[in-house]
DNA sequence: TGCGCCAAAGTGATCGATCACAATATGATG
DNA sequence: CATCATATTGTGATCGATCACTTTGGCGCA
């Protein structure tokens, strides 16, 4: 009852209950071959009749028979499945990043999955172990630091692992340091517009990238001999990157604050440091100028433009899923790409007011 | 140095070379139990004694074991694993509804992992069969349309599949009905501060949600007595929901255009609108008032603040995912939610302008 | 005709977990 | 102390695919 193979000649003919999945035997019988002949056609194997590669395929279509990858997986000890480790409470989903990374899995033949960890960095971790030693991936691309775990390559125990550069604490490849590099385009950019007085309004400690940026922005004031006002960090965790900082963090400015020019950490921070510009009547660019850091969609349209830094998120995601494969299938790794980021200049950034209060000495 | 097993008191000790994952059989070996009694303890069983269980435990601490859930799912026919299915060319990534879907999921002791698709709707399509045909999980959650594939419960065959109800072409559950309707309210506040004359700009056709809206609108400028200068739908398919379509509609719009309220798509198409209306000297609210859809973060923090219609995606997402989890259990399918949408004014809309051109007829 | 060789297809074992059922330990009772 | 009911653990089969090895078939050549 279960299977009704309708027989060559007999004629049974009962295809109503097909209460379970075909399996390869069942197309096997039907095909009047072994299951083997069947095995090697879904493994695309050469050397086979046109003549048997027919009759199964018929088979195959009328039975609508789909592998059961499970069991696939359980005798070969591969699964073709990459999974992108997400950490859930992200603020800006990388769409272009997983966009591109998926393409790149896709073409070289594997399903990309994603999966949403809520929780904070012990449980990513937790997680990560769970997943790299379940069997059920072959590789794991993190978007979160992993503190306690290496990337590796595929091993008989374990599943490869790559951390996302951008998230990598150990600064491998593209890393942190040319993540940030632009920050000091930025700042000589606005010194050279007649700045001096500036503020960086940082992202979350515990992001590699937030620091990195901080870095390059404290060496490229002290570099210039300008001044810092400070760098401010998001007091709660929750609204990390978010225009809510931004925005808290330009309204704590005195009133009289010699500061004209805001690095953020994004662009939804530069857009509340606007918002809060503009509450306070400081027009922007006229007396405060600010640089966000995505080129978000929405910084093309807002009012004033935005400028900002592009980020080629796309190349970074295609990037770290080639490195992922790479180690998956036990080849030599890619290189890193060269530069990723780019100034944009629009609207929210222009010359340094007139500064009454403390005249500028000029003493060379 | 991985892992140093203290054996009791054989002094075998030669743990040096763990070229494979420990197996049940190799942790029974270890506790000095049977390879059913490691399953049990792994299954959470009730019935067993302590001083087993703990001999279990140490066994799988010292051997670092992790059961292979590839093979666990070939037994049971069950993978644990829900599947989102998620267009690739999206523009707008719904978090806060993956956020919570995971949450749900989770909490039901499910994995959920999101699988990107790039390609249209036949490969969409294509790539859902195959993923339910596959035995690699439990579950679907469609965020996409899925023509010709109908929701059904988990069975041996396959498994079981969800369309999110803003997806779906059969308006099920809370359903586009549920999701437009707020648009009439949008419409009939603005009637109320003597807006005559609207213009929508709407979301793709492909969309279910975009259809609905476009209907509520046209039923509500009718019922009102009011005039639609049209709706205006993307061109560009990778535009849209996006600023640029928003842009174009309203630069298009003639200098004398009667038209002094949009609705647009969602609150990227808002502010590519409101954009295009500050180019060319329209005041925003003073001349032309806009409502969005979706109370994005940077609504609240744009010049002007945007009037939209704020969607509890959390809430869409666990009802979502609720809905596929009673479909893999096999239980009886949850309600859907009351109302998740509400509308939020800000400062986008205002009174309607006086009107020189054509005085208003009052005829009460 | 017989032999050997290569191409093509078949047979049985196997991956690591759980299921069904059998077997043994444990404790209460007369 | 024997006996039974119950609690706990052990033995062998099984899920559906592929791997390793064997067998059959077809053809050329001496």
């Amino acid at each position: 009852m279960t299977q009704q193979s309708e027989q060559a000649d007999g004629e049974s003919a009962a295809p109503a209950a097909p209460t379970r999945r075909p399996t390869v035997k069942q197309v096997a019988a039907h095909a009047g071959v072994s299951h083997q002949t069947v095995s090697r056609y879904l493994r695309g194997d050469q050397g086979m009749k046109p003549a048997t590669i027919a009759r199964i395929e018929q088979a195959v279509r009328e039975l609508d028979y789909r592998p059961d990858l499970v069991a696939r997986s359980m005798r070969t000890g591969r699964t073709r499945v990459l999974a992108v480790l997400l950490p859930s409470p992200v603020q800006a989903l990388p769409t272009p990043t997983l966009a591109a990374a998926a393409e790149v899995a896709h073409q070289a033949g594997y399903f990309m999955e994603v999966a949403v960890v809520d929780g904070g960095t012990p449980e990513r971790v937790e997680r990560a172990r769970d997943l790299l030693g379940s069997g059920r991936v072959d590789g794991v691309l993190s978007m979160g630091a992993l503190p306690g775990l290496e990337e590796r390559p595929r091993t008989p125990e374990a599943a490869a692992l790559v951390v996302h550069p951008q998230f990598d604490d150990r600064l491998r490849g593209l890393g942190a340091l040319a993540d940030g590099s632009v920050v000091a385009e930025a700042v000589e950019h606005l010194a050279g517009l007649g700045h001096r007085d500036f503020l960086h309004i940082a992202g979350p400690e515990e992001w590699a990238s937030a620091r990195s940026r901080r870095r390059v922005y404290e060496e490229a004031v002290a570099r210039l001999g300008l001044t810092s006002h400070g760098v401010v960090s998001p007091g709660a965790e929750w609204d990390a990157w978010g225009p809510r900082s931004g925005y808290d963090a330009v309204a704590a400015l005195p009133l009289d604050s010699p500061v004209t020019a805001v690095i953020a950490a994004n662009d939804n921070v530069a857009l509340g440091a606007i918002r809060a510009a503009g509450e306070r009547g400081w027009a922007v660019p006229g007396r405060l100028s600010v640089v966000g850091w995505d080129d978000a969609e929405f910084g093309r349209y807002a009012t004033p433009t935005l400028s900002t830094v592009a980020v080629d998120r796309s190349a970074q995601g295609r990037y770290a899923m080639r490195r992922l494969i790479s180690l998956v299938a036990g080849e030599e790794p890619v290189d890193a790409p060269e530069q990723l980021n780019r100034l944009v200049l629009r609207e929210s950034t222009g010359p340094a007011p007139a500064r009454p209060g403390r005249p500028r000495t000029i003493d060379t």
